[in-house]
DNA sequence: TATCCATGATTAG
DNA sequence: TAATCCTGGATAA
């Protein structure tokens, strides 16, 4: 589940159903030894904000009564007050929260009232992780609503002929892009999986964006959601990366060959930099 | 019954 | 690059 598209749907779950909830207690299921101990006393509320697939869930002791507008459109962050914390959430792979009106075993975290139990839970506890603090900051901005921090970032990096399906796995650049996403961007941007790049062109920085913003438009209704999925897990071709992760393709696959890359458009890029006013 | 696989990420060598 | 975290459903045998 949990890509750009999916956190951001959470997020907004959270915030539109809980924003003036009272929680009053909350429980933790230790599934490793190294899993950081939280503790929550009191009457609490909770706000959740994104940064790519990380989500910060705001636990505050008094009402959220200042929704203050960030620096960047589409978001809010609450002003937070001496108290209060903050705690980081990765989904892994198959992470979500769910509503539950009873007590539920596998919630990894639980936040709970007397009506209701707002659960993490997964079926890859494994790959989930949670910590108090802040974001991950050795992961990119957020796509979407760090949009011009991510577009200076990714056209500015030079990624030495890496390929393609390497780089938007790389989420100090594409904090967000997973394997489902990497599959559809590739397939639309017409390229190969194995394409060298060194410099990306503006082009593919919106199309990244238009497609982060069409699944998440999807992302309440599976079956619009499936049938807008065009590659992951329906094209011809499938191959592993280096990590063991499936690279979906129409492309025929040859022998792990770097496919080179063709020239860039230096000027374009620059044009464009100008334009944000950075040099 | 055994094996594989999953929209993720870290760690060791 | 390979191993690891280690659940549970689908598929192969």
């Amino acid at each position: 589940m949990p890509e750009h598209p999916e956190v951001r749907q959470i997020t907004n779950m959270i915030n539109n159903n809980f924003s003036t909830v009272k929680f009053n207690a909350f429980q933790q299921k230790q599934i490793s030894d190294k899993q950081q101990s939280l503790q929550i006393n009191g009457e609490y509320y909770i706000h959740a904000d994104q940064r790519g697939k990380q989500l910060k869930l705001n636990i505050s002791f008094e009402p959220v009564q200042k929704l203050q507008q960030s620096n960047y459109f589409g978001t809010f962050t609450t002003q937070q007050t001496k108290n209060d914390f903050s705690i980081i959430i990765g989904f892994g792979l198959l992470g979500y929260f769910s509503i539950d009106s009873t007590p539920n075993l596998n919630a990894l975290l639980s936040f709970q009232n007397k009506n209701m139990h707002l659960n993490l839970v997964s079926k890859n506890p494994q790959t989930v992780y949670y910590y108090l603090g802040d974001y991950n900051l050795a992961r990119g901005p957020d796509p979407i609503f760090q949009q011009e921090d991510f577009k200076v970032l990714v056209l500015k990096t030079n990624f030495k002929d890496k390929n393609i399906s390497d780089i938007l796995m790389n989420q100090r650049y594409f904090n967000g892009v997973g394997n489902y996403l990497r599959s559809e961007i590739i397939h639309r941007a017409n390229i190969h999986p194995f394409k060298a790049i060194s410099y990306l062109d503006p082009e593919f920085i919106n199309l990244v964006i238009s497609i982060l913003e069409e699944a998440f438009s999807f992302t309440s209704n599976a079956v619009l959601f499936n049938n807008w999925l065009k590659c992951y897990g329906k094209a011809s071709n499938c191959i592993k990366d280096k990590n063991n992760r499936s690279i979906w393709t129409f492309r025929p696959i040859r022998e792990k060959q770097t496919i080179q890359s063709s020239s860039n458009d230096i000027k374009d890029i620059q044009k464009f930099l100008t334009m944000m006013s950075i040099k």
